[in-house]
RNA sequence: GCUGACGUCGCAUAGCCUGGUAUUGCGCUGGAUUUGAAAUCCAGUGUCCCUUGGACUCGGGAGUUCGAAUCUCUCCGUCAGCGCCA
């Protein structure tokens, strides 16, 4: 959510914005007018509170000097203010609650350096990472490999839960456990602190940290308990420090979490999302960074980097591109994607995502900390590190031999004893 | 789930019984003093508004009242004990 201040005495900024994502200007206008509206209401409400105070005071003054009579008039002068402020309170409130309604809605400030474009068609290249694969054969799709080696039970997942659910068997699970253990340490050798968060979240601050469509569209809603089950620990991470005022000693901030990831995936269909690629629930290793507005930037380019080394070392060809104005959604203020290729469809697929939220979500948390003229909103970062589910995918397809077998990834070879390759599940 | 205690400004505390508009300390910011630092002293330090001023704020909401941190109801949370449990 954008600062009331910058409606008020920076619209133009927010305009211009909206302009480059090619969206209308409606919103902001009405925000605009809801605030003077409210401003309008809440300036007389406070008079007439004024009055009110100041009867009390001379009533108390009264009734300590022991003049009855001074204290039936004042009552009978300010009987019906209660009213009043009942009511002119009431539309007050009605109308700020309008206007923030309507002001979540409105998007973050993009970055300068985001690219402008209609859709991820027109996302920029930023970099090209690792050797394409070469094949002697024809590389197989991730969901012919699962099927063959028996890695991946969907059948009787559907049976117990339903679509897009799967059971993980034998060595394919193995490898799943040595990723988030590979690239939990692989962060914490890097200043991270590991954090495991609750993996639901009460309605208010989920409402803080993500775009209001997504509780029609992502979020599981569990009831009767009025939960949401988290889509990513970003959430839970990231709404962690809500409604304080943190010590700026303490920034930046900056944890590794890990923690399944549920989504609804309403209206996901095609045939690329087969197999494991899209799931309702998968474990993600993330990456979090509060902290300082002035710093916001330079995290963003080593979160990035961090993810670099990472998906460098487990030896894997992908790119990393810079989300365009079109793709990108409401909270972020600039995004890098990482992709990696897929041999099998031939294609770059999404397996990371980088994003600076500036003070979007920080503003709508209450998250502020303290500077020497008053409080001021952080900022807040995250990145994936590894999307377990994905990450597979990619390995096997990259790490793929011709008999369908699958080598392990160097860095991943401790947790497999004298093993080189993943084997077959029996059953 | 039951019983009880508790929830006050960044932190810690007083006020609650008996209603009259939040005390004190620490931390932080600025100033004085100092060669500098410490110590000391002074001021400031929750939010909002149309800022010589005003309104709001004591876990959330509702109620009683001219007036609520204070009384009542309700919800949430924390802690302790009991029960159940991986």
């Amino acid at each position: 959510m954008l600062e009331m201040r910058m409606f008020r005495e920076a619209a133009d900024v927010i305009r211009s914005d909206h302009d480059r994502r090619g969206i209308s200007h409606d919103l902001i206008d009405e925000v605009i007018a809801l605030d003077k509206q409210w401003k309008d209401l809440r300036y007389k409400v406070d008079q007439i509170r004024r009055q009110r105070n100041d009867a009390a005071r001379e009533i108390a003054a009264a009734k300590k000097a022991g003049d009855t009579q001074e204290v039936e008039k004042i009552l009978s002068q300010v009987a019906n203010l209660g009213a009043q402020i009942e009511e002119l309170g009431t539309t007050a409130d009605e109308t700020e609650k309008n206007r923030d309604r309507i002001r979540m809605k409105i998007p973050n400030i993009l970055h300068e350096s985001v690219p402008i474009g209609d859709d991820e068609n027109e996302n920029t290249s930023h970099s090209m990472h690792g050797k394409i694969p070469e094949f002697k054969f024809e590389p197989k799709v991730h969901n012919d490999l699962i099927e063959e080696n028996k890695w991946v039970d969907l059948g009787r997942a559907a049976k117990i839960a339903g679509s897009r659910f799967y059971y993980l068997k034998g060595d394919l699970a193995r490898l799943e456990l040595a990723l988030q253990q590979f690239s939990v340490e692989f962060l914490v050798n890097r200043g991270y602190t590991l954090v495991q968060p609750p993996v639901m979240m009460n309605r208010d601050a989920y409402e803080g940290v993500t775009d209001l469509s997504d509780f029609e569209t992502v979020m599981y809603d569990i009831q009767p308990d009025g939960y949401y089950a988290i889509a990513t620990s970003e959430h839970p991470l990231t709404a962690m420090f809500m409604d304080e005022v943190i010590e700026p000693s303490l920034l930046p901030i900056k944890m590794v979490g890990v923690s399944p990831c549920f989504r609804r995936e309403v209206g996901a269909h095609g045939l690329s999302d087969k197999g494991i690629w899209r799931v309702h629930q998968f474990t993600k290793v993330e990456q979090i960074v509060i902290c300082k507005p002035e710093e916001s930037w330079n995290h963003h380019e080593d979160l990035l980097q961090n993810c670099i080394d990472l998906w460098d070392e487990l030896e894997l060809y992908y790119r990393v591109v810079n989300i365009c104005t079109g793709d990108m959604g409401t909270v972020a203020a600039k995004k890098y994607d990482l992709e990696a290729w897929l041999p099998g469809v031939q294609n770059f697929k999404e397996v990371v995502s980088c994003s600076n939220c500036t003070d979007y979500q920080a503003n709508r948390l209450r998250m502020r900390y303290r500077t020497s003229d008053g409080n001021s909103s952080v900022h807040t970062l995250n990145s994936t590190a590894v999307a377990t589910s994905r990450a597979l995918v990619a390995i096997m397809e990259q790490y793929q031999e011709e008999d369908g077998r699958v080598r392990i990834p160097k860095k991943l070879l401790r947790w497999f004893n004298e093993q080189t390759h993943l084997e077959k599940t029996n059953w």
